[in-house]
RNA sequence: CGGGGCGUGGCGCAGUCUGGUAGCGCACCUGCUUUGGGAGCAGGGUGUCGGAGGUUCAAAUCCUCUCGCCCCGACCA
């Protein structure tokens, strides 16, 4: 392909609303465009790089069974209302009506609408097991779209879903996926952790992520520094180790006007925020609950979610914690406080603590756990940290890392089926209800993130597996006829050999040809120039090299075809 | 939804406070010179100053409304 064909129109200066790298070098190298709020063009590079990772997905899924379909973009409201999602989506469902008012909505994952194609169409437990996956554009109305195609409102995914007789069955498949997923991942070029997570809405109990570890991630995660045991912050399970035990002190109120976080009441009396009982109020279900945490300790509500089972949770406002503590924001405290209290394991037998005394600019010392709070609720409540020690090993402990979710795979069980009806018929001709997982990839996300961990400050650096070409072509002088003739013939050879190459045919000058390749980061650049070939040689030069080698131009192609295998297989091992 | 910021040629920006002929750099077009890491000179084209309304002799500039985009927060696959 020659570049003067292609429509690549780089940009020499930072787009101004570009924030994090991958958004900046995709737009610079004229893959990506803007064009609404969280939604993008995909110019001519570009599609050929999100070609290349939906054809990596495409293939290990199909070999691992999995059966492509495709579903539409517009789905009917009447699915979502089966399943009970069409009331608790919220806004973030883009809802639309078609000329008959008939209500429809932009499809933002279809565990409905697949289900309701295999409830239709499948019997018989002769027809399970069942992978049935997509490739296709979702949309969700997303309260705040960022960082390009990190998180769009519109933006490609896989998402595939299983259908089995049983959960063992599930299981299998599921442990199946992870694995795929795996090899996914490691060919797109990317140092991933797969980590234990929360289920969140979508409901289900056994929830795998795949993160991928980079500095401009949104999701903190964990990973044990002995075992395999890595998991999102809001869900690890770290040990709680047991701290010596201060001396009781009698509790003193403390006259502290106006002074309410844990940084002001701590510079305020002098006292390190780890002698603190903090103390959040929160609304479980429209019900007021309060959450003790040591000062330095964060909450992580999707422990304490999953403790209290509630489907709705939420802080209190300011007028409710007066409500509950009769006492305004910033001057809450356990002792007294007449609601159900949980607390965090590190506080079980505290001593001499500092905390709120439910009274306007008062606080009280001296408080402890046994004495004064003894009935309350424990449990692991906070979010882990680096440094935290692994509930799963011995002896083990957390590294924190930022992560970019590139994919997902949960089981679901009967949660759809159920409503939805997904029914088959067993052996013995009775009717059951089938269980299912279902498993997603962020195609447009996981290529921001190829871009986030592979970069360098001149431009991308694409995996050999994902780059829109393998191979540019730079002929230094492109109107001297020996230097044209060497690169068309280098083109046609390459190209022979299987090779996808990308021709700089530009009358440009060197520094600019360079400066756009390096921005491009097609892996391997071949720079052409009547110097060399006075030598016969070219010069091929990896994109993540500093240095260049000079090859003889007689049999370039075989050697250059040879580096571009090697550096494909070296993903796949 | 709350807080903050920004909309001026394709891109990046100045000009707005203090109203008075709409500018700079890059890009683009033409010519000459240059040519292995974003060339030089000369010439040239390019704007509903986001939109609507208002104030004024006069609005990019002041006022009101509105739309879009970015950041922070809440929220969330």
């Amino acid at each position: 392909m020659h570049y003067s064909r292609l429509l690549i129109p780089t940009l020499k200066e930072d787009p101004a609303e570009a924030e994090v790298v991958s958004h900046r070098l995709l737009m610079r190298a004229a893959m990506i465009r803007q064009v609404a709020r969280g939604i993008y063009d995909f110019l001519p590079l570009g599609r050929r790089t999100l070609r290349k990772v939906e054809n990596i997905v495409r293939e290990e899924l199909n070999r691992a069974g999995c059966q492509e379909v495709l579903l539409p973009v517009v789905c009917p409201s009447e699915l979502w209302q089966e399943s009970g999602r069409w009331d608790i989506y919220g806004k973030e469902l883009l809802r639309i009506k078609d000329r008959n008012d008939r209500e429809f909505c932009l499809g933002p994952t279809h565990e409905e609408v697949m289900t309701d194609l295999v409830r239709r169409d499948v019997r018989s437990y002769r027809d399970l097991p069942l992978n049935l996956y997509q490739i296709q554009t979702k949309f969700r109305d997303e309260i705040r779209p960022r960082f390009g195609l990190m998180r769009g409102r519109e933006f490609l995914m896989k998402d595939g879903y299983s259908y089995h007789t049983d959960y063992e069955d599930c299981l299998r498949e599921y442990a199946s996926m992870r694995e795929v997923y795996g090899h996914i991942f490691r060919r797109c070029g990317l140092d991933f952790r797969a980590v234990e997570a929360d289920t969140g809405n979508i409901g289900g109990s056994l929830s795998h992520e795949f993160q991928v570890l980079a500095e401009s991630g949104e999701d903190l995660i964990v990973s044990c520094n002995r075992c395999e045991y890595a998991a999102n912050v809001e869900k690890a399970e770290m040990r709680t180790v047991a701290e010596p035990a201060r001396a009781d002190a009698p509790v003193t109120e403390i006259a502290t006007p106006g002074v309410r976080t844990i940084e002001e009441v701590s510079a305020f009396l002098s006292r390190p925020a780890t002698e603190f009982v903090k103390t959040l109020l929160l609304v479980a279900d429209e019900r007021g609950v309060a959450v003790l945490l040591r000062g330095d300790d964060q909450l992580s509500e999707t422990k304490l979610k999953a403790l209290l089972g509630a489907t709705d949770l939420r802080m209190a406002e300011a007028a409710e914690i007066e409500t509950l503590t009769g006492a305004p924001q910033g001057f809450a405290g356990p002792v007294g406080l007449a609601l159900p209290l949980y607390a965090d394991e590190r506080l079980r037998g505290c001593a001499d603590m500092v905390s709120g005394a439910n009274r306007a600019d008062t606080h009280v010392t001296g408080v402890s756990q046994v004495r004064d709070f003894p009935g309350v609720v424990f449990a692991n409540l906070r979010t882990a940290h680096a440094g935290d020690e692994c509930a799963r090993c011995e002896g083990g402990v957390f590294e924190e890392h930022r992560g970019i979710e590139v994919g997902h795979v949960f089981y679901l069980g009967k949660k759809y089926s159920e409503k939805l009806r997904a029914t088959y018929l067993d052996a013995a001709g009775a009717e059951c209800v089938m269980e299912m997982g279902t498993y997603g990839i962020g195609v447009s996300r996981t290529m921001a993130a190829a871009v986030e961990q592979n970069h360098d400050d001149k431009g991308i650096i694409w995996p050999v597996s994902i780059a829109p070409f393998e191979v540019m072509l730079v002929p230094v002088k492109w109107d001297d006829a020996a230097s044209r003739e060497a690169a068309l013939r280098l083109e046609a050879d390459l190209e022979a050999a299987g090779i996808e190459v990308l021709l700089d045919d530009r009358d440009e000058r060197a520094g600019v040809k360079f400066n756009d390749a390096d921005l491009l980061g097609i892996p391997f650049r071949v720079t052409i120039g009547p110097r060399g070939l006075a030598a016969g040689k070219v010069e091929l030069k990896a994109r993540a090299a500093t240095a260049a080698e000079e090859i003889a131009l007689d049999g370039a192609a075989a050697r250059i075809a040879e580096v571009v295998r090697n550096a494909h297989q070296e993903l796949r091992s």
